[in-house]
DNA sequence: TTATGATGTAGAAAAAATTCTATCTTTATA
DNA sequence: TATAAAGATAGAATTTTTTCTACATCATAA
């Protein structure tokens, strides 16, 4: 008889989860954790065979969670739930010990193989997510994505996070516009983000 | 024998709520829609006695769909259904003619009382909610900068939050980049902020 | 009912940002 | 050490954004 936890706030998304699983796995035993306070609880009373976690959900840091539930349970299966579609965070909880990363937006045949694959002792990476991931370890990256940038694309980073503009950098730094941009060009590509929001995203889940 | 329509992108958000319904309202019949397009084309086949929809869906505007409906349907009565907790949306969507609008981390008490008041040909005001309604009456003016938005300010708003550029906006909005730039710069004016970066953070700060 | 202010729109001009290409320099590394 | 890769820099051309002005519409308060 399997045993999940689900970790989310919002009820009808556990008890959509629930259905989901109870339908596959009949007599499963599903225990419910709306916050990552309650979630620790339920790891000490029980050991579970899979633990699917929102990595949004108000006061309470996933990732931290995550972590904490590799290192505390390291034989432990976590399939990280998203609202949005794969994110810039799939490689950190991946790397933080995840066995998977799924949308909710998937088909539900996808949300069930991911299920059925981590299970098996196996990590599921979704198409699109795999791709970036070899594509990262072909180039031989890792860690933290801040770490490729050059001392002085970490320099001009730390300003736009500021909210300074190109041009207020341009002139703090003395040079010029087009430099700038060509730093801020490079940098987005290294960091693998399209504009400043996602940037200022990125650098708060490093802390930065 | 009552009848549903479920507008939301997420399978197990569709399904937490089926069950919930189907728990109450025996031989209901509950049809889904993953969208507003099919959303629309479930309204012309059927007249529903509850329509429940999410705010927020990829490739919806679920503000512009909520007013379709008040327009074409003018007895259908729709719950809006929010990720976040109350906020910032509420008003408008009420406004475009939603007869209630809830959190998703609601209790589940709470949801289906909301149901069953808006079944009753009532509308349904979460407690929350009407204390942000009474406060802002009080006081003549919101607590919330974003409420003093206009809804074209606010839609641009949205877009901006979203990493939309100002392009992008013109092109998806069918208008000028001469007027999303008058409109933003309003906006950011009414809002008080400089940049994206400063925006992001009041929106953060009202959870938006 | 009229005047006022908020709103939605855009043209034109100006300013800012981006892109592309190209140096020169520094730093690995075969 | 020679050579290639990575880094810092810009000029020029282009694209995007901003700003300023203006005008029509609409709601509303006097």
């Amino acid at each position: 008889m399997k045993k999940f936890l689900l970790v989310d706030d919002h009820v009808v998304v556990r008890s959509g989860i629930k259905i989901l699983l109870s339908d596959i796995y009949n007599s499963a035993e599903i225990h419910e954790a709306m916050n990552g306070e309650s979630a620790v609880l339920k790891l000490k009373e029980h050991q579970f065979d899979l633990i699917i976690m929102d990595i949004q959900m108000p006061n309470t840091d996933a990732l931290g969670l995550m972590e904490y539930i590799h290192i505390t349970y390291p034989e432990a299966k976590v399939l990280m739930f998203s609202m949005s579609a794969e994110n810039i965070y799939a490689k950190r909880f991946m790397k933080a010990g995840a066995y998977g990363f799924i949308s909710k937006e998937a088909p539900l045949e996808e949300i069930t193989r991911a299920i059925s694959i981590i299970l098996n002792n196996k990590k599921y990476i979704s198409d699109t997510f795999a791709e970036k991931l070899a594509e990262d370890s072909f180039n031989g990256k890792s860690g933290n994505p801040f770490n490729e940038l050059s001392p002085r694309e970490f320099e001009i980073v730390s300003l736009l996070l500021d909210g300074k503009t190109v041009t207020d950098i341009s002139h703090s730094l003395n040079i010029q516009t087009s430099t700038v941009g060509t730093h801020k060009a490079r940098l987005f590509d290294k960091l693998s983000v399209t504009n400043l929001l996602e940037l200022k995203e990125l650098a708060t889940t490093y802390n930065l």
